[in-house]
DNA sequence: TGCTGAATTGATGTAATCATCATATCAGGG
DNA sequence: CCCTGATATGATGATTACATCAATTCAGCA
Protein backbone atom coordinates (compact mmCIF):
# COMPACT_ATOMS: atom_id res chain seq x y z
CA UNK A 1 0.00 0.00 0.00
CA UNK A 2 2.70 2.31 0.66
CA UNK A 3 0.98 5.51 0.96
CA UNK A 4 -1.81 4.87 3.60
CA UNK A 5 0.57 2.40 5.38
CA UNK A 6 -0.84 2.21 8.86
CA UNK A 7 3.14 1.60 9.96
CA UNK A 8 3.91 4.63 9.53
CA UNK A 9 4.13 7.72 12.14
CA UNK A 10 0.41 9.12 12.35
CA UNK A 11 1.66 12.44 11.21
CA UNK A 12 3.43 11.06 7.51
CA UNK A 13 0.05 9.30 6.91
CA UNK A 14 -2.14 12.39 7.55
CA UNK A 15 0.62 14.06 5.29
CA UNK A 16 0.25 11.80 2.81
CA UNK A 17 -3.72 11.58 2.60
CA UNK A 18 -3.80 15.82 2.44
CA UNK A 19 -1.33 15.24 -0.18
CA UNK A 20 -3.60 12.90 -2.33
CA UNK A 21 -5.85 16.25 -1.83
CA UNK A 22 -3.03 18.33 -3.19
CA UNK A 23 -4.40 19.38 -6.55
CA UNK A 24 -7.33 21.25 -7.67
CA UNK A 25 -8.30 18.27 -10.70
CA UNK A 26 -8.22 15.41 -7.91
CA UNK A 27 -10.45 17.71 -5.51
CA UNK A 28 -12.59 18.08 -8.59
CA UNK A 29 -12.91 14.24 -9.25
CA UNK A 30 -13.19 13.32 -5.42
CA UNK A 31 -16.29 15.93 -5.12
CA UNK A 32 -17.79 14.41 -8.62
CA UNK A 33 -17.40 11.05 -6.32
CA UNK A 34 -18.93 12.91 -3.29
CA UNK A 35 -21.96 14.19 -5.37
CA UNK A 36 -22.65 10.98 -7.37
CA UNK A 37 -21.02 8.22 -5.63
CA UNK A 38 -19.76 6.41 -8.97
CA UNK A 39 -18.47 7.99 -11.59
CA UNK A 40 -17.41 6.45 -15.20
CA UNK A 41 -14.33 8.09 -16.34
CA UNK A 42 -16.39 8.96 -19.67
CA UNK A 43 -18.38 10.71 -16.64
CA UNK A 44 -15.72 12.13 -15.34
CA UNK A 45 -14.13 13.84 -18.68
CA UNK A 46 -17.24 15.60 -19.72
CA UNK A 47 -17.77 16.67 -16.46
CA UNK A 48 -14.55 18.14 -15.84
CA UNK A 49 -13.19 18.34 -19.51
CA UNK A 50 -9.81 17.28 -18.77
CA UNK A 51 -8.08 15.46 -21.72
CA UNK A 52 -8.32 11.42 -21.05
CA UNK A 53 -4.62 10.69 -19.93
CA UNK A 54 -4.34 13.72 -18.17
CA UNK A 55 -7.30 12.62 -16.28
CA UNK A 56 -6.33 9.01 -15.87
CA UNK A 57 -2.93 10.04 -14.19
CA UNK A 58 -4.59 12.04 -11.82
CA UNK A 59 -7.19 8.60 -11.00
CA UNK A 60 -4.06 6.73 -11.04
CA UNK A 61 -2.35 9.17 -7.92
CA UNK A 62 -6.24 9.01 -6.45
CA UNK A 63 -5.85 5.50 -6.62
CA UNK A 64 -2.21 4.82 -5.31
CA UNK A 65 -3.05 7.12 -2.59
CA UNK A 66 -6.20 4.88 -1.81
CA UNK A 67 -8.64 7.21 -1.92
CA UNK A 68 -10.48 5.91 -4.59
CA UNK A 69 -11.13 2.69 -6.03
CA UNK A 70 -12.17 1.57 -9.67
CA UNK A 71 -14.02 -1.54 -11.32
CA UNK A 72 -14.71 -2.32 -14.60
CA UNK A 73 -17.97 -3.43 -16.31
CA UNK A 74 -18.22 -4.20 -19.29
CA UNK A 75 -15.51 -1.86 -21.21
CA UNK A 76 -16.35 1.05 -18.94
CA UNK A 77 -14.11 1.40 -15.61
CA UNK A 78 -16.40 3.29 -13.12
CA UNK A 79 -14.62 4.89 -9.74
CA UNK A 80 -15.92 5.72 -6.27
CA UNK A 81 -14.46 6.88 -3.16
CA UNK A 82 -12.35 4.51 -1.03
CA UNK A 83 -14.33 5.36 1.88
CA UNK A 84 -17.24 7.90 2.58
CA UNK A 85 -15.53 9.25 5.28
CA UNK A 86 -13.39 11.47 2.38
CA UNK A 87 -16.77 13.05 1.12
CA UNK A 88 -17.53 14.36 5.08
CA UNK A 89 -13.64 15.42 5.16
CA UNK A 90 -14.14 17.49 2.07
CA UNK A 91 -16.98 18.66 3.68
CA UNK A 92 -15.78 20.33 6.79
CA UNK A 93 -13.38 21.90 4.75
CA UNK A 94 -15.38 23.60 2.34
CA UNK A 95 -17.23 24.66 5.69
CA UNK A 96 -14.14 26.01 7.08
CA UNK A 97 -12.67 27.38 3.94
CA UNK A 98 -16.15 29.23 3.96
CA UNK A 99 -15.65 30.71 7.15
CA UNK A 100 -11.84 31.57 6.92
CA UNK A 101 -12.37 32.91 3.21
CA UNK A 102 -15.02 35.33 5.37
CA UNK A 103 -12.66 35.97 8.14
CA UNK A 104 -10.66 37.51 5.09
CA UNK A 105 -12.96 39.40 3.40
CA UNK A 106 -13.39 41.50 6.67
CA UNK A 107 -9.41 40.91 7.95
CA UNK A 108 -7.93 40.77 4.68
CA UNK A 109 -5.02 41.96 4.84
CA UNK A 110 -3.92 40.36 8.39
CA UNK A 111 -4.38 36.75 6.91
CA UNK A 112 -2.54 38.15 4.11
CA UNK A 113 0.35 37.39 5.67
CA UNK A 114 1.97 40.84 4.48
CA UNK A 115 1.37 43.14 8.09
CA UNK A 116 2.13 40.18 10.43
CA UNK A 117 5.59 39.33 9.30
CA UNK A 118 8.06 42.43 8.78
CA UNK A 119 9.39 40.86 5.38
CA UNK A 120 6.79 38.22 3.40
CA UNK A 121 8.78 37.60 0.41
CA UNK B 1 -2.40 36.65 -1.02
CA UNK B 2 -1.84 34.36 -4.01
CA UNK B 3 -2.16 30.97 -1.94
CA UNK B 4 -6.01 31.56 -0.40
CA UNK B 5 -7.18 34.15 -3.01
CA UNK B 6 -10.94 33.96 -2.98
CA UNK B 7 -11.05 35.08 -5.94
CA UNK B 8 -9.86 31.76 -7.87
CA UNK B 9 -12.37 28.72 -8.15
CA UNK B 10 -13.18 27.13 -4.70
CA UNK B 11 -11.48 23.20 -5.79
CA UNK B 12 -7.90 25.66 -6.42
CA UNK B 13 -8.45 27.12 -2.94
CA UNK B 14 -9.02 23.81 -1.46
CA UNK B 15 -6.44 22.33 -3.49
CA UNK B 16 -3.81 25.08 -1.73
CA UNK B 17 -4.91 24.43 1.71
CA UNK B 18 -4.58 21.01 1.35
CA UNK B 19 -1.24 21.38 -0.64
CA UNK B 20 -0.14 23.86 2.94
CA UNK B 21 -0.80 20.54 5.25
CA UNK B 22 0.75 18.21 2.28
CA UNK B 23 4.30 17.28 5.00
CA UNK B 24 4.76 15.48 7.98
CA UNK B 25 6.99 18.38 9.62
CA UNK B 26 3.98 20.89 8.51
CA UNK B 27 1.71 18.77 10.55
CA UNK B 28 3.67 18.21 13.51
CA UNK B 29 4.04 21.67 13.79
CA UNK B 30 -0.08 22.13 13.12
CA UNK B 31 -0.71 19.97 15.73
CA UNK B 32 1.59 21.35 17.95
CA UNK B 33 -0.18 24.69 17.53
CA UNK B 34 -3.41 23.07 18.07
CA UNK B 35 -2.70 21.62 21.43
CA UNK B 36 -0.90 24.88 22.76
CA UNK B 37 -2.21 27.19 21.09
CA UNK B 38 1.09 29.47 20.34
CA UNK B 39 4.58 28.14 20.40
CA UNK B 40 8.12 29.69 19.79
CA UNK B 41 9.80 28.59 17.25
CA UNK B 42 12.53 27.60 19.90
CA UNK B 43 10.10 25.05 21.88
CA UNK B 44 9.02 24.04 18.06
CA UNK B 45 12.75 23.40 17.84
CA UNK B 46 12.86 20.87 20.82
CA UNK B 47 9.19 19.71 20.20
CA UNK B 48 10.47 18.16 16.65
CA UNK B 49 13.99 17.54 16.53
CA UNK B 50 14.64 19.66 13.54
CA UNK B 51 17.45 21.52 12.64
CA UNK B 52 16.00 25.47 13.15
CA UNK B 53 16.35 26.47 9.22
CA UNK B 54 14.89 24.11 8.20
CA UNK B 55 11.70 24.39 11.04
CA UNK B 56 12.11 28.14 9.47
CA UNK B 57 11.56 27.21 6.08
CA UNK B 58 8.26 24.96 6.62
CA UNK B 59 7.09 27.74 9.25
CA UNK B 60 7.78 30.39 5.67
CA UNK B 61 5.38 27.80 4.02
CA UNK B 62 2.45 28.02 6.62
CA UNK B 63 2.68 31.31 6.67
CA UNK B 64 2.95 31.50 2.77
CA UNK B 65 -0.27 29.39 2.92
CA UNK B 66 -2.32 31.25 5.13
CA UNK B 67 -2.30 28.82 8.02
CA UNK B 68 -0.22 30.61 10.84
CA UNK B 69 0.82 33.86 11.66
CA UNK B 70 3.34 34.76 13.91
CA UNK B 71 4.62 37.85 16.17
CA UNK B 72 7.59 38.82 17.21
CA UNK B 73 8.00 39.73 21.25
CA UNK B 74 11.45 40.65 22.29
CA UNK B 75 13.59 38.37 20.14
CA UNK B 76 11.50 34.93 20.52
CA UNK B 77 8.96 34.83 17.41
CA UNK B 78 5.50 32.89 18.19
CA UNK B 79 3.41 31.11 16.42
CA UNK B 80 -0.27 30.56 16.05
CA UNK B 81 -2.74 29.13 13.85
CA UNK B 82 -4.40 31.61 11.52
CA UNK B 83 -7.89 30.01 12.30
CA UNK B 84 -8.82 28.35 14.59
CA UNK B 85 -11.00 25.91 12.24
CA UNK B 86 -7.30 24.64 11.39
CA UNK B 87 -7.20 22.53 13.97
CA UNK B 88 -10.74 21.62 13.67
CA UNK B 89 -9.71 19.81 10.83
CA UNK B 90 -6.88 18.13 11.71
CA UNK B 91 -9.09 16.61 14.45
CA UNK B 92 -11.63 15.67 11.45
CA UNK B 93 -8.77 14.26 9.75
CA UNK B 94 -7.75 12.84 12.67
CA UNK B 95 -10.42 10.95 13.37
CA UNK B 96 -11.17 9.90 10.02
CA UNK B 97 -8.29 8.22 9.31
CA UNK B 98 -8.79 6.11 12.40
CA UNK B 99 -11.53 5.10 10.88
CA UNK B 100 -10.10 4.25 7.35
CA UNK B 101 -7.21 2.63 9.28
CA UNK B 102 -9.47 0.40 11.18
CA UNK B 103 -11.34 -0.79 7.61
CA UNK B 104 -7.36 -0.98 6.55
CA UNK B 105 -6.73 -3.82 9.02
CA UNK B 106 -10.00 -5.69 8.20
CA UNK B 107 -9.67 -5.60 4.19
CA UNK B 108 -6.41 -4.72 4.02
CA UNK B 109 -5.87 -5.11 0.27
CA UNK B 110 -9.36 -3.80 -0.82
CA UNK B 111 -7.68 -0.14 0.12
CA UNK B 112 -4.05 -0.97 -1.09
CA UNK B 113 -5.35 -0.57 -4.08
CA UNK B 114 -3.81 -3.89 -5.73
CA UNK B 115 -6.52 -6.17 -6.39
CA UNK B 116 -8.95 -3.30 -7.69
CA UNK B 117 -7.20 -2.79 -10.44
CA UNK B 118 -5.78 -5.20 -12.85
CA UNK B 119 -2.44 -3.81 -12.84
CA UNK B 120 -1.70 -1.63 -10.06
CA UNK B 121 2.23 -0.54 -11.10
C1' DT C 1 -9.28 -12.36 -36.05
C1' DG C 2 -9.12 -7.81 -36.78
C1' DC C 3 -11.63 -3.08 -35.52
C1' DT C 4 -13.21 0.23 -32.52
C1' DG C 5 -14.02 2.81 -28.34
C1' DA C 6 -12.63 3.18 -23.56
C1' DA C 7 -9.07 3.74 -20.45
C1' DT C 8 -4.33 3.26 -18.94
C1' DT C 9 0.60 3.45 -19.33
C1' DG C 10 5.14 5.17 -20.81
C1' DA C 11 8.40 8.66 -22.18
C1' DT C 12 9.82 13.20 -22.04
C1' DG C 13 10.57 17.93 -20.60
C1' DT C 14 9.62 21.31 -17.19
C1' DA C 15 8.49 23.06 -12.88
C1' DA C 16 7.83 22.68 -7.94
C1' DT C 17 9.24 20.82 -3.52
C1' DC C 18 12.52 19.28 -0.21
C1' DA C 19 16.95 18.95 2.43
C1' DT C 20 21.27 20.91 3.50
C1' DC C 21 24.40 24.35 4.39
C1' DA C 22 26.03 28.98 4.49
C1' DT C 23 24.84 33.62 5.17
C1' DA C 24 21.99 37.38 6.81
C1' DT C 25 18.83 39.97 9.94
C1' DC C 26 17.24 41.48 14.24
C1' DA C 27 16.92 42.56 19.30
C1' DG C 28 19.02 43.01 23.54
C1' DG C 29 23.09 42.90 26.72
C1' DG C 30 27.78 44.02 27.54
C1' DC D 1 28.84 49.84 19.05
C1' DC D 2 29.78 45.08 18.73
C1' DC D 3 28.52 40.38 20.29
C1' DT D 4 25.46 36.72 20.97
C1' DG D 5 21.33 34.06 20.63
C1' DA D 6 17.25 33.62 17.96
C1' DT D 7 15.25 33.29 13.62
C1' DA D 8 14.96 33.86 8.66
C1' DT D 9 16.68 33.90 3.92
C1' DG D 10 19.40 32.33 -0.17
C1' DA D 11 21.75 29.07 -3.08
C1' DT D 12 22.44 24.48 -4.44
C1' DG D 13 21.46 19.80 -5.78
C1' DA D 14 18.26 15.89 -5.49
C1' DT D 15 13.79 14.18 -5.75
C1' DT D 16 9.13 14.26 -6.94
C1' DA D 17 5.02 16.15 -9.29
C1' DC D 18 2.85 17.92 -13.48
C1' DA D 19 1.56 18.33 -18.43
C1' DT D 20 1.76 16.64 -23.01
C1' DC D 21 1.80 13.30 -26.46
C1' DA D 22 2.49 8.69 -28.25
C1' DA D 23 1.80 3.90 -27.57
C1' DT D 24 -0.63 0.11 -25.28
C1' DT D 25 -4.20 -2.85 -23.22
C1' DC D 26 -8.72 -4.58 -22.95
C1' DA D 27 -13.56 -5.81 -24.03
C1' DG D 28 -16.90 -6.42 -27.26
C1' DC D 29 -18.47 -6.66 -31.94
C1' DA D 30 -18.22 -7.18 -37.08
Amino acid sequence: MAVLDERRPLYEIKANLFKGLAHPHRIRVLEILSAADEASVAEMLTATGLEASHLSQHLAVLRRYGLVVSERRASVVYYRLAHPQISELLRVARVLLGEILADTDSQRDLVAGLPTIPDAR
